[in-house]
DNA sequence: GTCTATATTACGATAGAC
DNA sequence: GTCTATCGTAATATAGAC
């Protein structure tokens, strides 16, 4: 049980344990997104927490390790959110769920899937080994989904992990350019795409 | 008249006009492609190069401007190269000609369709803006073929705009995996991807 | 937990000799 | 055209006071 409920106890001057750490892979994730790893500094990341240089490094060892818990933070998420959400057992049916959760997903996280992208070749290697692994395990669902629906003939589709690959890259195009604000509803856009994939595959 | 084809002649030694400034271009390019352009210094460049950092600035008024000409060269010569292919009329195999096109050329220049993705955002707004209306300029020539296979009646297709976006998208991600030594020649991919873009878009 | 101050290193760009 | 040397600035990370 912790006592932080008490909103209103007195504080020692300065002191803001748990709530300090979310505000910073906050500034870091919107600094990274907008101007790229290597172009943001320890001090613009503290000046937009409202905080010293020096104070981030109780929150993370080093700035390596703030974009990598970024990164593992957001494929992680991705994974348990696919994992959670059933997919259905017929290929076609679960090829439509893949696709409806890849665009809804993505299109509510624009700046941690632009900094999935990026930020890549900037995480030490042994992190990008770590990152590789959870994105091909994100593949892999796609992946299967093809298989399956191959062997029950429902799809015609002749190299299941490319075209898993190519998929994923479509839809993930999409945040280049979809805007809450557009012409377009995020259903819509579902149409459109799950309409293209439906028939690309199809036998 | 130049008198370079003179090439025995007797230099000032350490004088290299004409074969610095390529240099420079081509470790700029193979260094921002590896690091990023924020990651990568001036002596990292003059290094590859093998000249001093001062001695760059023969070549390019700044950092800046040397990132702006290998984008702007790229998206020049992908303009240039896809006019020259002198696309059919009918629009299928318009379609095939810009599918096959867009694979071989990019496959071919890794390292230049590499930032020019990635290092968008480290464009000042001016030199954005100018690489924009070239790529814009670019989806425009599939946007078109689209909309005259729509008028035909050979395409299925409501949003030709978004679906050009979609297919530049799929096209461009055989970047994140084809390898010469790979298993699949390059035609077996084009005809991979072909074969997807063209199922996608048929009435 | 945050601050100030600082150690150490590196950056982009320029000046002037050759 | 390239070099050496340098200006002015800013980077990451740490130390110690409060």
């Amino acid at each position: 049980m912790r006592s932080d409920k008490f909103a209103g106890m007195a504080r020692t001057q300065g002191s803001h344990a748990g709530i300090t750490g979310p505000k910073v892979r906050e500034a870091a994730l919107s600094l990274f997104a907008r101007h790229g790893y290597a172009a943001v500094s320890m001090r613009q990341i503290a000046g937009e927490v409202g905080v010293q240089a020096g104070a981030l490094y109780n929150y993370t060892p080093d700035k390596q390790t703030l974009l990598f818990e970024l990164l593992k933070g957001h494929m992680t998420d991705l994974l348990a959110a696919w994992r959670g959400q059933d997919a259905p057992g017929d290929p076609v049916a679960a090829l439509e769920c893949f696709t409806r959760f890849h665009i809804r997903f993505h299109s509510e996280r624009p700046e941690e899937v632009f900094i999935s992208y990026m930020e890549l070749r900037n995480l030490d290697p042994d992190n990008f080994e770590k990152i590789e692994d959870l994105r091909r395990q994100y593949e892999g669902a796609l992946e299967g989904i093809l298989r399956r629906g191959v062997v029950q003939g429902a799809f015609d589709v002749a190299e299941p992990k490319i075209v898993a690959m190519a998929i994923i890259a479509m839809l993930t195009g999409v945040n280049t350019w979809f805007r809450e604000s557009g012409r377009l509803s995020l259903p819509e856009v579902e149409e459109i795409y799950w309409r293209m994939v439906r028939k690309a595959v199809m036998a």
